[in-house]
DNA sequence: TATTACCCTATAGTTTTAGTAGATTATCGA
DNA sequence: TCGATAATCTACTAAAACTATAGGGTAATA
């Protein structure tokens, strides 16, 4: 399952996406228009902002708006950010590599071998997918 | 994040298919064998079973086997039972189809266009595995 | 001084991952 | 046939982790 903090970040990259060139975008708007709590939208843009996505400007006039342009966005860094390991499993994540401490041997693990695929067929879209291409 | 649920029970599906032909093979032993509490795998296999996966004999002697040939169990409904739908949204799910209540439209929602992609990558991925695959 | 992002804390709700206690059923030996 | 034993089956409980959200105060800026 996606969590909301993750579809909640790309909903909110997608609007301001669509805002680029033109001034900040306030909390509240971004909330209002998507549907989301305001609250929880303030937190995920926090950390959308401490990991280089977003720019902000405090006061009146203020808000948040993109820092680089779209397709230079690609989806696999969005994701880790937000959603955390792109793999299912931490026996098979490129970035977020662990040893399972259940399996012996991950060259015989059934589990390993299927969730590799996974994991590359997922690296495959986002890698293919920058915020431009799904606006 | 991949459930141990589904975890352990992939791994025990595993286990009974390389025992293939032989006599049931009793809790006790996938368990040891792979690591798992062996109360939370019983009522794994026990879905398994309920799910037409599995076989079951009770008293000595008992244990559980593999209904079907490793071949003929594809990836896609063993991820159903276990893990659930395949799709990490609803709305882009084949089997467990649902509107979202926050996106107006889906056409245009770039959560909706990214996740169709990834859910069919993955099914793409399940659909071309089966139980013998992954041995 | 009003407006807005920033920061910290708490909390209800849900899901996951089991553990406990016993009932039920099949086999086997006496 | 009877009872001991071995195994699955069932239901209930519970701890832990995670998710989503709310509240209230602080800091910067026009």
């Amino acid at each position: 399952m996606l969590s909301k903090k993750t579809k909640y970040g790309l909903k909110a990259l997608t609007y301001l996406a669509r805002a680029k060139g033109k001034e900040p975008v306030q909390i509240a708007e971004i909330a209002k228009h998507e549907n989301i709590s305001q609250k929880f939208l303030e937190s995920i843009l926090l950390t959308l902002r401490r990991n280089g996505f977003l720019g902000s400007k405090k006061g009146k006039g203020g808000g948040y708006y993109l820092i680089k342009d779209p397709a230079d966005i690609p989806m696999t860094t969005v994701m880790r950010v937000l959603e955390g390991p792109i793999a299912m499993v931490p026996c098979v994540s490129l970035n977020f590599y662990e040893k399972c401490d259940d399996c012996p041997d991950e060259d015989t693990c059934s589990v390993h071998k299927l969730m590799l695929q996974i994991r590359d067929s997922a690296l495959d879209v986002y890698r293919n997918n920058t915020l431009a291409d799904i606006l």
